[in-house]
RNA sequence: GCAGGGGUGGCAGAGCCUGGCCAAAUGCGACGGGCUUAGGACCCGCUUCCUUUAGUGGAUGCAAGAGUUCAAAUCUCUUCCCCUGCACCA
């Protein structure tokens, strides 16, 4: 097949029909389909086709169900990442001109991109040119790109009415922060792409006795504080006193040059560790006298440079001590037990804390545990193990806190020790240190700035309003979404560089680019027409009226200069489509894009305009592999559709894979989906070659198969299981056309009635066959806009289905049968096929009722048998037979006569698949010695010789 | 660590919600055979083990273990393992 043809036959039909054009409509109702926009800082791949081609999908079909479909496009081109292209253009990087070759773009191109401008403008053109060439049915007029002036006027707008809900807010946010370049550093910013990982602990303060200062300590485990026997310090390390808010402490210097980046740490003194050691604290906790040690392993610049001493719980600790002790140091500090782990848990501890010698201490049983596994780090591990079984098993057992869960004790001590002012929360850098590209350490800086509120408590409600109303596909990922919700907090909107729409209330920043993008499919209602009206008429009062309805037309369009024509076009078009929006993106847009988009809309807009449904789809595997540069895997989308065509791709890729797992794209698949297609079309071309006539088992059976599959595949594609869609309407319409063409000679009618709702339900997916095949049936219209098949429930039969597999079964029993006399030399001659008598029929659907031997035996056997049988001691010991196999009986609708009539017609079928002559007769009539081996269902076999 | 998703035959992947007709669809791959000058095309068979030289039988089996049930890939619990996300970044 020639797809290269098809495809752009097709494409320019479409495009000369303007097919794809949404108008509002008074009889029509609205559907909206809109996807996360592309960004254009590089060429397409098949793996766009994914969450394009789903959206697709779904337009096509909405579109045969009746609906007026809107599928408008745009492009997202602010932030970052086009100013970072061009910058490596410039730099000459080889990396990105090697990727881009691989594209084919050409060198004076290339050469061009060292302007932002340029790069997005060629990828929109790019982007445009493969969506177009991948047949989506998408309304072009309405295209704009997210940097153009008018769309900032938009954001401007929403921005506005963010600041005057009082979501705006200004707060303190911790941030990986690079102290040299003095700015924010995410995960592109740094050495080997590391992103900081900041993580919350607690920092409990121990009161030095007999001072009014504190040592603190950093810990993730504050469940442990009244099993500290001791501090650890580094007495070598450089210490200082400090005062943070006030109060005095002692820590290590480098801890609280970097503790400043986050609190108000004001260096007072120098401290001398050796005389540290000769202080005593108070635990907070059990007002115990602690003494305090030096100890190697105390690092100087994570946290404060204190540690507290948990020899009980923490295999460091006990070892530290241990080594103490060695010195005759520390004799009389004793492990204090907090945590209990119950004997009857599946823990490794409970395994053999009972062996002698172990005194009660949790920490020198995991000790053991790997001093006798050997290997490197034996205390890492041992503390990695503990921790993890005594959060997943443990109970407390420290006062007050008794019998609670280890989990449960940990927020509820650190809320107490908050409260009582003896903890405070902070920030560490677990995987540091992390180095900036520029080769200084990064450190947690608690930086000021703008965010929008989205911890706001009335507006997390108006979105979880919003959202349980959504329909969310797949229904799986719902919870992501719910979790995601409640998350989100504050969220920072502006940035100092980068492409976009200056934020309002701080005109020297970039308004963040997904912050600038929760609500721009609203925009697609009025692009087209707004595009016409000067930028500085675009005023708040303009979006007000047509957004919200507010004010009315005539002074709108007075104090802005509006054609009053063009608000109320405007007005009308949002309020029509926008009231039926199904948004869709990939998995990775869940807790931020999507989530946003849930709380933007819910404040901005009135109810009826929310979206009514989110999809989430995967992605896509190129050879069983992520698409990687590095693995040189990566497959423009253009070539791929150049060489394999839309329809192979869109059905290899966005209908591949269920909806939230990823497709894989492959060359085996392409040919595999070739040939069908191949398949469908060459069967289609000779419909007229055969009659019609009257319909026999083998017609009905076709009709029941179809109906079923119109049936299964309407709910499938409702739910977007495209998956499901494609094997049933491509692999499996081709198994099935194959046996009914192998079966007998085809009836005609019943054939074209096949294929043309097949075709119909290609539509969506393969439209370009799907519309070749149609008009090669004869019909003058676009598939694209035909009537989505229906079904009739009359027409789908088990019974029938069943009866069809029944010949199968009997052809593989026989091919066995012969096979293995052929194999002992025998040569068979003909076949005779035995149908089963009546009452084998009711014993076995008795006993698939009943699921009772003795109740079937009184129904043969009683004083008042139920069921006629010509021998009962047969019957009695067919009875027995089946009683084994009680679960798999099955029951039997096809009578005697029934099932000898179907075998009858089907005698030619039989005869031809096996080779030999097949000959019929009922059990009651054969001598044959096999006759009692027959079996309702399950013929028995005579082969003679 | 927290949150979400998952673990099915050589591979991919259905089935699980609504337990029984499930040795488990379908596709790919491997193997054997046919067709053919040839074949990456097409057709047939086979792809857990045992049994049977006239069949429909049996065992084991859907990460591991336990439980519920007449009956478990499917329901419940526990454990192990894998993937994704954890923010100012599109």
């Amino acid at each position: 097949m020639d797809y290269k043809e098809i495809d752009g036959k097709w494409q320019k039909a479409w495009d000369d029909a303007r097919l794809f054009e949404g108008e509002i409509s008074d009889t029509k109702k609205p559907y909206m389909i809109t996807v996360a926009f592309p960004y254009v800082n590089g060429p397409q791949h098949i793996g766009h086709l994914r969450t394009f081609g789903i959206a697709d999908v779904l337009a096509r079909y909405k579109r045969m169900r009746g609906y007026n479909v809107l599928f408008p496009m745009g492009f997202h081109a602010t932030g970052t990442p086009i100013l970072a292209f061009a910058k490596r253009i410039k730099n000459h990087d080889e990396d990105l001109i090697r990727d881009l070759k691989l594209f084919h773009i050409p060198d004076y191109d290339i050469e061009k991109m060292t302007d932002p401008l340029f790069i997005a403008d060629y990828f929109v053109k790019e982007i445009e040119n493969g969506m177009h060439k991948a047949g989506y049915s998408i309304d072009w007029r309405r295209k704009f790109v997210s940097i153009e002036p008018f769309f900032s006027k938009f954001v401007e707008w929403q921005f506005g009415l963010l600041n005057s809900k009082g979501y705006l807010v200004k707060g303190r946010h911790p941030v990986g922060w690079c102290p040299n370049e003095n700015n924010a550093v995410g995960m592109h910013d740094t050495k080997r792409d590391v992103e900081p990982e900041i993580e919350k602990v607690v920092g409990v303060k121990f009161r030095v006795d007999g001072e009014d200062a504190y040592l603190m300590c950093t810990t993730y485990r504050p469940e442990t504080i009244s099993g500290v026997t001791n501090l650890f310090i580094n007495k070598d390390l450089k210490h200082v006193s400090c005062k943070i808010d006030g109060k005095t402490y002692y820590m290590t210097k480098a801890a609280s040059d970097i503790l400043k980046y986050q609190m108000n740490v004001e260096q007072v003194a120098d401290a001398d560790g050796g005389a540290l050691l000769a202080k005593t604290c108070i635990n907070p906790m059990t007002g115990l006298q602690l003494p305090i040690f030096s100890a190697a392993f105390v690092e100087d610049s994570f946290g404060t440079g204190v540690v507290m001493s948990v020899p009980a719980h923490a295999p460091f600790d006990y070892a530290a001590l241990e080594k103490l002790k060695e010195q005759g140091k520390a004799l009389d500090i004793k492990p204090i037990k907090v945590i209990e782990i119950p004997d009857d848990s599946q823990s490794e501890f409970s395994k053999i804390r009972n062996m002698p010698g172990y005194l009660d201490i949790p920490s020198l049983v995991y000790i053991d545990m790997f001093k006798a596994k050997g290997g490197e780090d034996m205390l890492g591990q041992a503390t990695k193990l503990q921790y993890k079984e005594e959060s997943h098993h443990g109970r407390m057992t420290a006062k007050g806190y008794e019998g609670m869960s280890t989990a449960q004790a940990r927020a509820k001590i650190t809320a107490d020790m908050v409260a009582a002012g003896n903890a405070m929360e902070m920030y560490v850098m677990a995987n540091s240190p992390v180095y900036c590209r520029c080769g200084y350490a990064i450190v947690i800086n608690v930086v000021d700035q703008w965010f929008l509120n989205y911890g706001d408590k009335g507006w997390k409600e108006l979105a979880k309003k919003a959202y349980s109303e959504m329909t969310v596909l797949p229904e799986k990922s719902r919870k992501a979404f719910e979790s995601a919700i409640d998350w989100i907090d504050l969220r920072a909107v502006a940035r100092s560089q980068g492409l976009g729409t200056k934020f309002p209330l701080e005109p020297d920043k970039i308004i963040e680019s997904l912050s600038d993008s929760t609500i721009y499919m609203s925009f697609y209602t009025v692009s087209a027409m707004l595009r016409a009206v000067p930028v500085d008429k675009l005023t708040a009062e303009l979006f007000n009226y047509i957004f919200l309805g507010h004010g009315n037309m005539d002074d709108v369009s007075k104090s802005t200069g509006v054609d009053y024509a063009v608000l109320r076009r405007c007005k009308e078009s949002f309020e029509y489509w926008y009231t039926n929006m199904s948004r869709h993106s990939g998995p990775d847009l869940i807790f931020n894009h999507l989530t946003m988009l849930i709380f933007n809309h819910a404040t901005i807009f009135s109810h009826k305009y929310w979206p009514k449904q989110i999809v989430v789809n995967g992605s896509v595997l190129s050879e069983g592999e992520k698409m990687s540069k590095s693995l040189g895997n990566i497959v423009p989308l253009v070539d791929a559709l150049d060489k394999y065509g839309a329809d192979v791709m869109r059905t290899m890729v966005a209908a591949g894979a269920e909806l939230f797992s990823d497709s894989e794209f492959s060359s085996d698949a392409a040919m595999g989906l070739d040939e069908r297609f191949s398949y469908l079309y060459d069967i289609a071309q000779r419909t007229d070659d055969f009659e019609g006539g009257e319909l026999r088992h083998i017609d009905y059976w076709l009709y029941s198969k179809l109906n079923r599959k119109i049936r299964d595949v309407t709910e499938q594609i409702e739910k977007l299981e495209l998956r499901g869609v494609s094997t049933r309407v491509v692999y499996d319409s081709v198994l099935e056309l194959k046996r009914y063409v192998n079966r007998s000679e085809p009836n005609g009618m019943v054939l074209k009635d096949y294929i043309t709702s097949v075709v119909l339900m290609m539509a969506p997916t393969a439209p370009h066959i799907a519309e070749e095949i149609w008009h090669m049936l004869g019909n003058e219209s676009f598939v694209s806009t035909e009537k989505w098949p229906t079904f009739d429930e009359s027409m789908i039969s088990d019974r029938i289905e069943a009866e069809e597999q029944l010949l199968d079964s009997i052809i593989s029993d026989a091919k066995q049968l012969m096979a293995m006399m052929r194999k002992s030399g025998k040569d068979p001659k003909a076949i005779t096929l035995i149908v089963a008598e009546e009452w084998k029929r009711q014993i076995g659907n008795a006993l698939h009722k009943e699921r009772n031997i003795k109740k079937v035996i009184d129904m043969v056997n009683g004083a008042k048998p139920e069921i006629d049988v010509p021998d009962r001691e047969k019957a009695m010991k067919y009875i027995q037979q089946l009683a084994k196999k009680m679960n798999s009986i099955s029951y039997s609708e096809p009578t005697q006569d029934e099932e000898f009539g179907l075998l009858t017609e089907a005698g030619q079928y039989l005869s031809e698949s096996l080779g030999i002559d097949v000959t019929l007769e009922k059990e009651s009539v054969s001598k044959s010695q096999r006759a009692q081996n027959s079996a309702p269902q399950r013929p028995a076999i005579d082969i003679s010789m």
